[in-house]
DNA sequence: TTGTACGCGTTATCAC
DNA sequence: GTGATAACGCGTACAA
């Protein structure tokens, strides 16, 4: 069942029938009618890998996304391919592994299905990934992480904010020995907030601010980190966590060292992934707009794709304090 | 950057390339190597729609699930993803519309990129997508649901041991008033979890049981649910849910009815997805390999595409129980 | 073992 | 506004 077979049964020529089932096509409205139905009576389906190697464009989109096992990421996912899909897109989603040949790889095999740009929610400071992309000429956006020289279109959530809610909210709760665990510096969105909460602790005269890396943002990670910093003599009255999984790990830790929460010690995550209204505590955090994040971040590409040449850009989220009961008044 | 190209630097024909870049292709050694060298220095990366276009196959799937945002699939679609792309295939992934036509537009759209078959974790009974795919002959693996005449491959728990192993331990701790918050009768798990209790309860002389269908496995819909059946004077002291999203709404009605869990009441979730052991309280629950679930499925997959006249056939995976605290002795 | 030749189904560029 | 025709890049019988 090929163009041919409707272009027979419409009694027109196969070209017509391709501009008759376009938008763009110049027909006359008379035959483009005649053509819909043979086509829809035929039930026609165009071939799609013609098409592609003909245009070489395909109605494909690459989704990167590391750490599908996280929570915060199926919601993300769900916005992302309902809006794409709803413009004709599907997602073609992959995890990126370690390496940097493997992440070059993942770039190319996607580039090799004509995809016609990537949506990163993975990407680290100096991604081969984006280096990849970037060579390749594929339209690019970024979700929820920046990139260190700003040269991709993101849309992110303001670090700085976050980090000043959060420490806004311990400060009035009388907290002064306060510590970060942070993100790995290899993130965007880890670097940058250990950073705003450096700066902004300086600002409030907390000198003896913490700040612990992780190797990651896992629960595990974060429980090890945590202990680091609360099984001393004097550890800090409050913890702000660089995210949700890590801060379940300071729970963990909490725990351990037998510490209460938020009797003993305040902490604050930083996300509100699914769930963390429940856990117990239930967990203060910094509420990224996820929805609207990702559906942002789906329009955005959709734009660079269409207009090869737009302004790199950035769109900027306003993050909000969710206060729960992780978070209490300071004894100390 | 073409396959001629290639065969030019080489000082061979384009199917002697063609063949020496391909698994089964019979070449000289010598010129393989000599085809690799060539395509190697000159970057050369096959065309996938020409490849696609001229043998009809693409190593794309079609991955359809409900829900991105439950926490239950992302691991699965993690498993998924991981065990595809190790045997070369990418995921293209997509959400089913509510309504029939939508449902059979998805697969047809995955279809026409010529996906070598579906993994499908969101089929509801008698659905349209699978009447969709069959007609289309496409090979098909169903994650975590049944259908109703068996009629395509699946993995799936057993759901007559989940609820077998919930009601023992309910059982065991002296409850006799045991309610079950059931998903749709529109999904297999729904049902059969239903089902199963249903008869368990007679078998074990249990006369009283109640079953609440519920319209979709969601927080709210539990609540919803759990309140028809909390919210009277005398509430049974046990809840089997159907899942664990269930679980929490009923979480959230025994918080309104002022029943205390597990004092009052005791709770048994399905799934044990991730995070259900911080809430509060931790939730006593049936656990499903969910790694091995989805890593079978994608093999299973494979092994239908690759053989195309394989015995269709079931995969059944064992239920474990988790104890937690969200269960207790009963009062009454 | 390698080369020849054709076709896969579409779209784009021309004429008309 | 429509028809003819030439690619697009590859895989595969078949012949050599």
């Amino acid at each position: 069942m090929t163009i041919e077979d409707v272009a027979l049964a419409a009694g027109v020529h196969v070209a017509t029938v391709s501009r008759a089932l376009r938008e763009g096509g110049m027909v006359a409205p008379a035959t483009r009618e005649k053509v819909q139905a043979a086509a829809r009576r035929l039930g026609y389906r165009p071939n799609v890998a013609a098409a592609t190697l003909r245009t070489r464009r395909s109605s494909l989109v690459g989704v990167i996304v590391t750490d599908l096992g996280n929570p915060f990421f199926g919601p993300i996912l769900k916005g992302l391919e309902t809006e794409l899909r709803k413009s004709g897109w599907m997602s073609l989603v992959v995890q990126p592994p370690e390496d940097a040949a493997g992440r070059r790889d993942v770039v190319l095999a996607l580039a090799d299905r004509q995809v016609g740009g990537l949506i990163i929610g993975a990407a680290e400071i100096d991604d081969p990934l984006l280096d990849t992309a970037d060579g390749l000429q594929l339209p690019v956006v970024l979700v929820n992480r920046g990139y260190g020289e700003r040269r991709f279109p993101s849309i992110v959530t303001d670090d700085r904010e976050s980090m000043r809610l959060a420490l806004d909210h311990l400060l009035a709760l009388g907290h002064r020995h306060i510590a970060h665990i942070a993100g790995p510096r290899s993130s965007s969105t880890g670097r940058a907030r250990a950073e705003a909460f450096g700066d902004l602790c300086r600002q409030q005269g907390i000198g003896d601010a913490i700040i612990v890396e992780t190797p990651a943002f896992t629960r595990a990670a974060g429980n090890e980190a945590a202990l680091s910093v609360l099984d001393v003599a004097a550890p800090p009255t409050a913890v702000v966590a660089g995210n949700d999984m890590l801060a379940l790990g300071v729970l963990d830790a909490a725990g351990h060292c037998g510490l209460s929460v938020p009797g003993d010690l305040s902490l604050v995550g930083h996300n509100d992934m699914p769930l963390v209204d429940l856990i117990d505590p239930p967990l203060t955090t910094i509420r990224v707009p996820v929805e609207q994040l990702s559906r942002q971040a789906a329009r955005l590409l959709i734009e660079q794709m269409h207009n090869a040449d737009e302004a790199v850009m950035m769109r900027v989220m306003m993050p909000s304090l969710v206060v729960r009961a992780s978070t209490g008044p300071a004894r100390r």
